[in-house]
DNA sequence: ATTTTGACGGCAC
DNA sequence: CGTGCCGCCAAAA
């Protein structure tokens, strides 16, 4: 893989959970913004979904993509609300709750490593 | 080397 | 709020 799948996967390894990130915020968080498409190709190729959450990968728009998905697109927002992620509506995450950026605190924070822990809070 | 193809995003309708 | 188009740019054919 190239190196900017590299640093995608990076970006994506540390989402939180109940948290997602658009293809074009990774795109942005790796310097460059007009890779925002690379970012989903790179997705394609991911080696263990269950290392790189791809899934809290969506559109801007908060949808989710409809085709190339390990499950579909069911599979995909059913993995979010497992995870607490709030949607608009049946096709839509609520962006403006659980959007994420590298350099928020992650520290005290569940990422993927922390599957075992509940969303209980 | 050239053409086609997208897990995108923005903008016009 | 859904559709359609165009621009990006590396990877695959």
């Amino acid at each position: 893989m190239g190196a900017f799948s590299d640093k995608a996967f990076d970006i994506v390894r540390r989402i939180p959970r109940g948290r997602v990130m658009s293809y074009g915020a990774v795109a942005r968080a790796i310097g460059e913004p007009r890779k925002s498409r690379f970012v989903g190709y790179a997705m394609r190729n991911n080696p263990d979904p269950d290392i790189y959450p791809c899934h809290r990968v969506v559109f801007k728009d908060g949808a989710i993509c409809d085709s190339y998905v390990f499950g579909g697109p069911e599979v995909q927002k059913r993995l979010l609300e497992q995870e607490g992620v709030p949607f608009l509506d049946d096709t839509h995450v609520d962006m403006a709750k659980c959007a994420w950026t590298p350099g928020e605190d992650t520290f005290g924070r569940p990422t993927d490593i922390d599957w075992e822990r509940e969303i209980g809070d």
